[in-house]
DNA sequence: ATAATATTAGAACACTCATTCTATAATCAC
DNA sequence: GTGATTATAGAATGAGTGTTCTAATATTAT
């Protein structure tokens, strides 16, 4: 038998993922990520492969963080409700880490970013389209929103949205400033 | 008196711009700069300094195209009318030319762009803000909004809406998406 | 204790990066 | 022409990159 691991994987993950997240993939070298982990260099490539394998795990960890801390209020379907409740948990995280969205800044980089990155991040945005979706069928259902509306435009308006407050949350750390946004935003729904 | 110069800088420029527009900072070497705008090593040295002098040279060309481009129908300020042709203008070049705003994209990469660079994108969203602040209140003037709307928050909104826009333009490619959100976003304008 | 396996620390490698330097060629005023 | 100046082509530099390798150390079942 061998000596057992030292570190805990999720917490390495954590680690590398909060350091992509703020400087991108790029401008991140193995170098750092070898410093903020803690983890050894040989370690850190019988763990992810290199670079890019690293990197897409901290894109994977970062999708389920996403699933379940956001995708909460938007699978229960309960309408406007749930709608209002995402955005309300989205404008206050933002602001928290001001880091932005870090499917939004790896659309950005999607140049220098593993393909499979990019393939990541059009799922995930079809996913969060798709929940919109189903919360504003819902939402028509009871009578919040007209019947005669389009789904998919509003959906597709929401993404924008979240895409928008993710840019404003790099620029400007105000809460007020994003708070004002989403009022504007949903006033009309 | 000395030889003239082979090229225009005015060109070498624009080549520079799309380059960086569409890699981003980090992405681009200056190996690759040299190869797309056909000038010297030395002469590129020579005019800009280093590859942070040269970044700078095309947020600045950039800030002008865009002020040409863009801020034309916000300056005329002829209500909301003016907001419309904008954001009618912004999505048909976004969707042609598929690289978003170089600013967004340089804001998303604000820890690794030179630090002048972060001060220009802040000063171009505040005058963006400030001209839809200007059209906004003609519009108050004319009715063609309510009296008690709060200006600045629909501001905010604005900006918001163009960098979502502009993140979508990265992503999804086509015309009618685009279109569906600006759509739904003046609606209740 | 031994054998087997893993982790560690860090040297080594090949490559790319931004930048500088050198030598040559081209242009102009005189 | 001469001399001054500048562009050009590309070699050279030194630091940083992702990755691999080596040797030593630690752990555990037997």
């Amino acid at each position: 038998m061998a000596r057992p691991r030292e570190f805990d994987r999720k917490e390495v993950l954590k680690k590398a993922t909060f350091t992509f997240w703020d400087k991108g993939y790029e401008a991140t070298s193995m170098e750092e990520l070898v410093n903020v982990t803690g983890l050894n260099r040989g370690s850190m490539y019988n763990l992810f492969g290199n670079k890019e394998g690293l990197f897409l795990a901290t894109i994977d960890n970062y999708f389920d963080f996403i699933h379940e801390t956001f995708g909460a209020p938007l699978r229960k379907a309960e309408g406007l409700k749930s709608i209002r409740e995402y955005f309300a948990l989205v404008g206050g995280k933002l602001c928290k880490y001001g880091r932005g969205c870090f499917f939004t800044n790896s659309a950005i980089e999607t140049k220098s970013v593993p393909e499979a990155v990019n393939q990541r991040v059009h799922v995930y945005f079809r996913t969060q389209h798709d929940l919109f979706s189903k919360c504003l069928k819902v939402a028509q259902e009871k009578g919040e929103i007209p019947a005669n509306r389009d789904i998919q435009q509003i959906s597709s308006y929401l993404v924008c949205l979240t895409q928008g407050l993710t840019v404003m949350s790099k620029l400007n750390k105000q809460t007020k400033t994003i708070q004002d946004v989403i009022d504007v935003a949903l006033e009309q729904l």
